[in-house]
DNA sequence: CATGAATGAGACTTCATTCAT
DNA sequence: CATGAATGAAGTCTCATTCAT
């Protein structure tokens, strides 16, 4: 046991170094010397633990930065109301978002390295996945929106998805990028012209739901 | 002339080549001989027109892959009204997105890089101007919009131009890292969306009554 | 212990090896190659004992090739009269001469890096560093010399003291530069020539009146 | 006789550029690139005029470097008594040695090089020559000396030549190496030691003859 | 004779990975 | 399982020299 505890506190303990260190310099310029100082071990040692720098640097995703999703499809679970979770999902992905921020070149490293991976090499596949349950996710949202009259009966709901999980992809592109402080007020305009995109629209008795409310 | 056009051609000759490398293989992994092969020229050659790699991967952004601006002011200044205005743009950036489409990974790597780089290095404050003029550009039209009441007068023309702008920037990830086809039907699904958040609302005469009520 | 020998072992094993090399070939023309494949090493592993080229150039000076000062200052304190305490300067200056005669072409590599580096690099520095101290004992000598009467009252120990270190430097110069042979009979001319030009003159029941004109 | 002149001046222009460049970096540190620039001329031109890098660091000795000797020889037959020809040598090595001290690296450059190169190669074989012929006239004026009765009858005029020769030469690489500044009064002291060493003793009725009379 | 782009050998240095201790 | 010295392949960049114009 506690050996056992220790093992996955080293393990641990390299990951989180591995991620600290690839989100400042990026792939190329991480050295395993880097890392090991970081994790304050030797530098052989890691190979006990991962075949490659290539097998650590999938693992700090795998195990480390991919987004927790239990939360979110407990909460989709206990909601009601397509609008009403539709914006609770933007709030998780938000949060999740504030997370990426802190390691968020390292987001981009993964995609790059992704897009040059085949598509069923491990870390293509880890992001390709992700995005899978995040379609499904946004499109039965749509689809029971669309079924309950909330929200327009034109909308393809697979389109709608991609549509939305690419503004949130781009959001966090430019947060990343170019370090843009997509602020609450930001996050809560985009929630408000979801909404105005989606619902059903002429046969509202009133308007003026969608303020934005930011000056 | 002829001098003149050799060493121009030359010079496009090596960016070509190093385009092409990139793409394939990232800036990591990319190595000079690899260029110089794919020029046709030997790699000392190179350091006749480029100071290093890094040099040569920022000219191959700023000389070769960055969109030609010109003929989207053109449009603009050739057109009248906010919507047709703003589905122009929504075109002229989806032919610009299709040529990213072929170097698509180089854009990730772009990205990555300029992440990486402090904000006033060279790589980064490209992407830093070129996402300025485009915000300007979204912005003027959004702001035209809601000035000859095409478009809803909540909207913050900033705002609007960011989630615009992010919206696009996150289509072109998914299609590189995911290798999404995103097709002619699918954009104009975009541009439905776009202008069913922007334009007024017909039955409502007038707006501006409750908040989003954020928090 | 055994592993303290070893990696000291190791270390001297490159810098005997780089010894010869520079020597043989100069700095510029030796090759971090040429000192491995003597050293029996690989060349990587030069760099885990030294950081640079430069930087292994400059630990076979200060390790390897600076002169043993610590008899010469043993000598100097057990040993009463000027003359005789200069005569064994000389002595043990030639003996170090006799070393450096095996190194010799790499004293002049030392003096020409160090005339073009900044007076307090490294280099510079301890080659400066080791010609104060030859300074401080040579004028140590002529002063106690001088008061003790064995010496000429008229001389400045700083100036002596440098034409000394001069002349001696000269004869270093002259063995490398032009392969000449100054033997035990030319070291003994050498001796004479100092004590002559030092002495006090018998003939001269009182001196003091022709100063050299210097303070 | 233009083309003539010409071709000369465009072969000094490329020495002294050359000279400019090596003193500066070294000859390791010194490229085509730089002596060509501050030529004013193309890399390329260069190869019409010298062999190679090494043939024109060799010329740079050769045909700018070297001492003039035609001077010193002719004071020396004007002029009468073996102390004043010995101080008027010291005088013109002083001069020549300023001139050294412009180009003061160079001159390590070209020892480190020809201690380097076989003695009959084209560097060693000029240093060689140049110190045989100052060997010549400093032993003939000892000799000289001798026979007057000036100097003391026990002297070899070889050992004291090259005595004088090596205290010379160790002035000089103090001055380059150690950045020492040898001014006129350590001159004077430097003839006054001289004349101390060499002049015939107690016979002299008076002592207080050999004032060095600086100024 | 001038030019300067092209060459390509080769230098220094880095670093992922291994393995004896 | 830990260590860290050793490895050696590979990478970027330099530069003396050539040659077509």
């Amino acid at each position: 046991m506690t050996s056992d505890t220790d093992t996955g506190g080293r393990r641990r303990q390299i990951l989180a170094a591995a991620l600290e260190a690839f989100d400042a310099s990026g792939y190329g310029a991480t050295t395993m010397d880097e890392v090991a100082a970081k994790a304050g071990i030797s530098k052989g040692s890691i190979y006990n633990y991962f075949q490659s720098k290539q097998d650590l640097f999938e693992h700090v995703f795998t195990d480390s930065v991919a987004p927790d999703e239990a939360q979110v499809d407990r909460m989709l679970e206990q909601t009601d109301g397509a609008a009403v979770r539709l914006l609770g999902y933007v709030d998780y992905w938000s949060e999740q978002t504030a997370r990426f921020r802190q390691v968020g070149k390292l987001v981009l490293e993964f995609w790059a390295a992704a897009a040059r991976e085949p598509q069923d090499a491990s870390l293509a596949w880890s992001l390709h996945e992700l995005h899978e349950r995040s379609m499904a996710r946004l499109g039965g949202i749509v689809a029971g929106g669309i079924e309950t009259g909330e929200f327009r009966s034109d909308l393809d709901p697979h389109v709608a998805a991609a549509l939305i999980d690419a503004a949130m992809a781009g959001i966090l592109v430019n947060q990343i990028v170019l370090g843009l402080a997509f602020d609450e007020p930001f996050i809560e305009a985009f929630k408000a012209a979801l909404i105005a995109a989606l619902r059903r629209e002429p046969s509202a008795p009133r308007s003026g739901a969608e303020e934005t409310g930011n000056g």
